[in-house]
DNA sequence: CGATTTTTTGAATCATATCAACGTACGTGG
DNA sequence: CCACGTACGTTGATATGATTCAAAAAATCG
């Protein structure tokens, strides 16, 4: 059940047998039907999730009811409210599924646990946590200092699989333009491609 | 030396006297003038950075020579290229000092070693990058959901002395607007206030 | 003081949003 | 398996927040 989670985990970390079974126990899985919602603003975050299959998005909903896109994850990424999770405070973000997934609960209380337990893991979600901040900063300075048209094309570069994948609506949203102005650019772009072949 | 580092750490973290020492013995202090750089992009980012003293800014420059400020730092903050010093590869990041500035050194090499001799040190920092992880969603999220003013208005709320502290042009950088625009605001402001008063 | 940096102000322009309408695709129940 | 509803995508016309450019005023610094 953990074999992509563990190969995740090798890739960063080294972990003896027994601590990978102190590990291995306190992860559950669960199913979550497209459309469905495996967290709401308001909940108290008991777990982050890493997604073993398919694909989720985080967004948060204004006053206005206007929804914007946080993150999307797919296979072998995590996923979370975690300003809830880490204060275990009601939260502001909502994570539904766009496809049917899969995906592994880690539970709060565990993970402080297991901190203690196995220093390897605290390190694994150090490090975890540095990259995600850092491609953060990247995503925040990209909104600073480029146009939406150059924002998308950094997706695609970055991630192509998930500008395929994923509708358009929440592709424009994690970038923060409209559907309309992506729906533009990309016509722009299969011109631009045209013109050149 | 590092009174106002250990005040920050023991918020976050307990540490025997022993392992005190031995954090404190990688620390070098540096003093820098304003409009000096600590770091330059291109740079291998062999330190990160604890402000004791006055303010700095980390940015980016273009290609088109335009800056954009990536976070700002007064006294009892981090700062650093991250990505850098994460990879020890050239970075894209400037730090420069606002105001003269006494700043704490921490290497590289030092710190990765003593991640594995200090346990509560891997601890304090995962749970820095956790808390600079959610501060920056927030600030992506408000930019994407959040006008200008809006903007400057929860920066205010936020961090109310860095907007009297730090010139107009490095505020307005950070949130992402031009001065030109933040001076705009700064005018309306007043003027709203004077019709309540 | 003179020089440089920072802030302000005005007018014109631009990138993107908004609003509205229609086209398309998908999937679910009858 | 068709039909209907809902979700998603496209297109056009118009609006707008913020930028750009230019120039002057104000503040800061050696």
């Amino acid at each position: 059940m953990t074999a992509l989670l563990f190969s995740n985990f090798n890739r960063h970390a080294q972990f003896t047998d027994d601590e990978y079974q102190k590990i291995k126990e306190v992860f559950t899985k669960s199913y979550i039907r497209k459309k469905k919602n495996l967290v709401n603003e308001g909940d108290i975050s008991k777990y982050i999730f890493f997604v073993e299959k398919g694909c989720l998005r985080s967004f948060t909903v204004n006053k206005d009811g206007s929804e914007h896109v946080v993150q999307l994850a797919i296979e072998d990424h995590w996923i979370a409210d975690l300003s809830s999770f880490i204060t275990q405070m009601p939260g502001t973000i909502n994570i539904e599924a766009i496809e049917d997934s899969e995906v592994l609960l880690l539970p709060h209380q565990d993970l402080e646990r297991l901190y203690h337990q196995v220093p390897s893991l605290e390190k694994y979600f150090r490090q975890l946590y540095q990259r995600a901040y850092v491609g953060l900063q990247q995503r925040l300075n990209s909104r600073h200092s480029s146009s939406a048209e150059e924002r998308y094309r950094e997706l695609i570069k970055l991630q192509p699989h998930l500008t395929q994948r994923v509708p358009l609506i929440y592709i424009a949203s994690y970038l923060g333009i409209t559907p309309e102005s992506l729906s533009r650019i990309r016509k722009q772009m299969h011109i631009k491609v045209e013109n050149t072949a």
